[in-house]
DNA sequence: CGGCCTTTGTCCACTCAGTGGAGAAAGTGC
DNA sequence: GCACTTTCTCCACTGAGTGGACAAAGGCCG
């Protein structure tokens, strides 16, 4: 199917497409109230977006006392696609232009299986998730992957974790397989995005959103824009030093917060209270399993287990200490804790609220929310449907 | 005498009297290059600013060829009020419109004496200024206080080392004293604002500039624009961990970057090192004067005293720590260390960039200058300059 | 049902910022 | 003195945007 390429003409339009998107169809008379435009110029730019196709008058909108109102909204045939490449699972989700999810798959995977592997998996989700009907093809698609990018380009840039990605034309790649416009980033900022559009972030300007998952890495969103740095490694809090002389890291050095607290070091530290005979719960689990997994920890604190709840608190607390570094540096307005271990709830939540406003100056901390994430895997794919609509609905 | 009180009219006029800041006197020609205007739109912008005063025609450019042009330049009348005020001195200086200092006086002056007190002492500075013929009255003011400020009213909030003026309405009293406009930031904002106007940041969107004086803060800007932070608090890295169960700070936690080095955390280690006879150096200036500050450290130092080295060389490892920490969060192109202890010089950046370079990964620090900022004392008073010169040469 | 009100949508004359070309003014170089 | 270049001014023209008049469409109420 012939998708649509048209983009807006001017500030106008793409202001007035910003609008449909965030909240929803809305009424010609409506739209003017909130666009500085006269109801000539509004008319006129209106007509131009239906022209394009971009956008479509559906019905009439509830009278509001007089004559009533033609329902302006963005092309209900629109289909963006959101993809959350993580460190060992990928998300694939569809969504409309008001980037609600029509679909959503997540499956396991390696990232260090390499780029080739990767996309091969991602674009048969893709082909399943058209294949139930929720999409016949995509206008754009967003792709986060778990590493920092070179953002103009959209090719990921010496990622740690992701051997054989160093370089590879992701954008590019992507936008051939898929025939659509593609715009890469980095997962974490792809969750900020989301938690801006649609999670607790909405009214946000300055924020930090911290994901912690098999790795640790925060999105930073300056007035209302994503942060991405020089280099575009902005955000990569996993490798601050937590603990002097403390463990030591893939990086090369010792003590990073995410040698002593994440997914991964979560997991090892579980196993070896295991295997010290300190966790019965964990020991279970590990016999059951023969391996443990932070879910697994999630798991035997619910439980009631005491060890596994101290490993818990004690990496919120150094998580805490961390951040509450970045929260006298950055001076936020809300902290989002985020990931894949928000399976560990509010013990984890209590541990780093407790060190921050510990930490902190009281002028920084006084009127600061840290909240958990409310889109949990979603976030992600919401930012990257997101980050291809901003690209999409600006002028060329 | 009655000063200048125009305004730019729209964003181009802005644009022009930026760019006559910013790059000095030009002809109508060369203007018109580098504004995308038609001659015609750039003349009728021209000649309104010449009507407001703001701007004047003064003489012909040299001939390139052809008719000569007409010399373009900011009003030389007009003067800014550029006053630093540090938590132990002040600095007061005079620029004209392109923020070069015509008159620059420096007193000892202790800002716990509180705002009435300091301001008596500012506006007498500025008589002085004004009587040595530098200037016949100010067209605007900008002032730097060493604590967090609510930026849109000019009024510091709960400043740790400055009692007594938490609320103070200090953009209001001085704007009454001087008759003119006058904006109000952090201490080290504004030499952060310096440094990218006419230091070692010129060319550079996202930087940190770390001032380490008797306390220890950092401006940082982002996009080209100082970030504050929700409460005015951004950069207040003084207060970030930085020995874990360290020495108390007065701000009731331990180890606090601050409690470990700073002005005045230097000339406490030294007077002990003194007493306890690890320095032969110290333990003279200390009999000498009756007290050490960090200035008599950098003359041990500079001595070849190995007890003060150290000290040096140990602060800069505990700052080159966090400096590390921020880093990998901002991803920054440039940091900038400046403050009274760039009198420690080369033996202090050494220490930081070791720490920064080891501490932080390759992406973030494989193309990052870490430099002494290249403007002293005068950094602060030309960001106080520019800061009130960026808000009269904006539309109102 | 038929006025009378409100709201919405369209049309149109008018304003105003901005453009670009013509040509005068002012120089340089031979 | 003449040809050429650059600067500056003038002016007709374009095109975006405005705001008022008016038609269309509906609600409210006697």
């Amino acid at each position: 199917m012939r998708r649509m390429t048209a983009r807006p003409a001017n500030a106008h339009q793409a202001r007035l497409l910003h609008l449909l998107r965030d909240d929803g169809p809305n009424s010609r008379a409506q739209l003017g109230d909130r666009v500085e435009l006269s109801r000539s110029k509004l008319a006129v730019e209106v007509d131009r977006l239906l022209e394009t196709g971009l956008v479509v008058a559906d019905g009439l909108a509830a009278s509001r006392g007089g004559r009533r109102s033609h329902n302006i909204r963005l092309n209900p045939g629109l289909r963006f696609l959101g993809v959350d490449i993580g460190a060992t699972s990928v998300d694939v989700a569809v969504t409309n232009a008001e980037l609600e999810v029509l679909g959503h798959l997540n499956q396991p995977l390696d990232v260090r299986e390499g780029p080739v592997a990767v996309f091969e998996q991602v674009l048969s989700m893709a082909a399943k998730l058209r294949a139930s009907g929720v999409a016949e093809g995509f206008d754009g698609a967003g792709i986060g992957v778990p590493g920092p990018v070179r953002f103009p380009e959209g090719v990921p840039v010496a990622p740690p974790i992701m051997p054989g990605w160093d370089g590879f034309p992701v954008r590019e790649a992507l936008s051939q397989e898929l025939g659509c416009p593609v715009m890469v980033d980095n997962d974490v900022n792809l969750m900020a995005l989301g938690e801006q559009h649609a999670g607790v972030a909405r009214t946000v300007g300055d924020f930090l959103c911290v994901k912690i998952g098999t790795g640790i890495g925060c999105g930073i969103v300056v007035g209302g824009d994503v942060h991405r740095g020089t280099t575009g490694s902005a955000g990569d809090i996993g490798h601050i030093q937590a603990v002097p002389d403390g463990h030591p890291c893939v990086c090369g050095n010792r003590g990073c917060l995410e040698a002593h607290f994440s997914g991964a070091a979560l997991a090892r530290d579980a196993a070896e209270a295991a295997r010290q005979g300190r966790s019965p719960e964990l020991a279970a689990r590990l016999a059951a399993n023969g391996g443990l997994s932070a879910a697994d920890v999630a798991a035997a604190a619910a439980a009631g287990d005491t060890t596994a709840l101290d490993l818990i608190r004690e990496g919120g607390t150094r998580t805490g200490q961390v951040i509450a570094g970045l929260v006298s540096f950055f001076n936020p307005g809300l902290v989002v804790i985020g990931g894949g271990v928000t399976g560990l709830g509010h013990t984890l939540l209590a541990a780093i609220r407790t060190q921050v406003y510990r930490q902190s100056l009281p002028l920084a901390t006084g009127n600061l929310p840290i909240v958990l994430g409310e889109l949990g895997a979603t976030a992600g794919v919401i930012g990257a449907a997101r980050l291809i609509s901003d690209h999409l609905f600006s002028p060329a």
